[in-house]
DNA sequence: ATAATTCTTGACAACTTTAGTCGGATTTAT
DNA sequence: ATAAATCCGACTAAAGTTGTCAAGAATTAT
């Protein structure tokens, strides 16, 4: 099975939400983090390196250091957070380029158009929702739909 | 990276979209789906052998036997096919019982909310999406959209 | 009948990815 | 100095993916 989030994805979700809360007040510590959302310290250094590396978070070394964000939660795409931690944005394979070989492209292959429609799905989805909304039960409320409309050619 | 199609899923669309233009025709050998899409035989036969048993194709062996569809390509929806060969529809871990340990359930987990809403949506689709639209030029042309709707209580 | 074609089943294996672990270095508040 | 915290990179066990392979059963054209 596939098409799925890996722990990488999962925990950075959880942890970052966990800085939501702690926005405007001082750093939050891993090991707080890592205690409360069950995820192995060691891991979640690996991870929150990453999320620094890009910009998402800033760090304070030494006692009474720990995590921050560096944007207001509103501010925060889930797409960046995804793209940092799990690699990629291209979420379904037969787009990459490493892997064009498993589609006949000539062919108008029938696998890579449902690829596309689907990345699409999520990269919008994505792209969309902020640290914010999710953590906001309003938003967690509302139900999804999906449409197809008529492309306009531009 | 994670959140993508196995070649199980691509390949099995692929061949099955292949069995779409044949559809009131003969049955289509095996052998000529993998040479004209590149895909193994003897891994296509696998494929094959499990959508059989789930009653997608019916097989005819001996000389020019071979696959066809049991049902119009309108009948025939991608989530049976990504059931069968990706082996689930839960489509996002976190939501599958052995996994639900990733989770702080008690915890308003927003990783899990963000996992409910992208298999609404990727369920919506491949629930709503037939063999008979992929294959269809205008189909293929539109485009997709997402919508958050007011949740209405029952 | 025979041979050719095709499906059927299950085992197995190479490869890749995931999900961490580990040792140790660096920085900083006290 | 010491303890608390981040930082860095290498490493590894387990799981999953992507096939291959062998042996054979069923069907049909001739």
């Amino acid at each position: 099975m596939s098409l799925r989030f890996s722990t990488k994805g999962i925990y950075g979700i959880r942890a970052l939400s966990r800085l939501v809360e702690q926005f405007g007040n001082g750093p939050l510590p891993l090991k707080t983090i890592a205690e409360e959302e069950k995820i192995p310290l060691r891991y979640l250094e690996q991870l929150m390196g990453r999320l620094r590396q890009s910009g998402i978070v800033t760090s304070l070394r030494g006692p009474g250091g720990g995590y921050r964000l560096t944007r207001a939660p509103e501010d925060i795409h889930l797409a960046e957070i995804v793209k940092t931690l799990e690699g990629s944005i291209s979420l379904v394979r037969c787009l990459e380029d490493n892997y064009h070989t498993l589609c006949n492209h000539e062919n108008n292959c029938t696998s890579r158009i449902v690829c596309m429609k689907l990345n699409q799905m999520i990269d919008q989805f994505l792209s969309n929702v902020t640290l914010s909304e999710i953590t906001d039960e309003s938003w967690q409320g509302k139900a999804i739909q999906i449409q197809l409309t008529e492309q306009i050619e531009s």
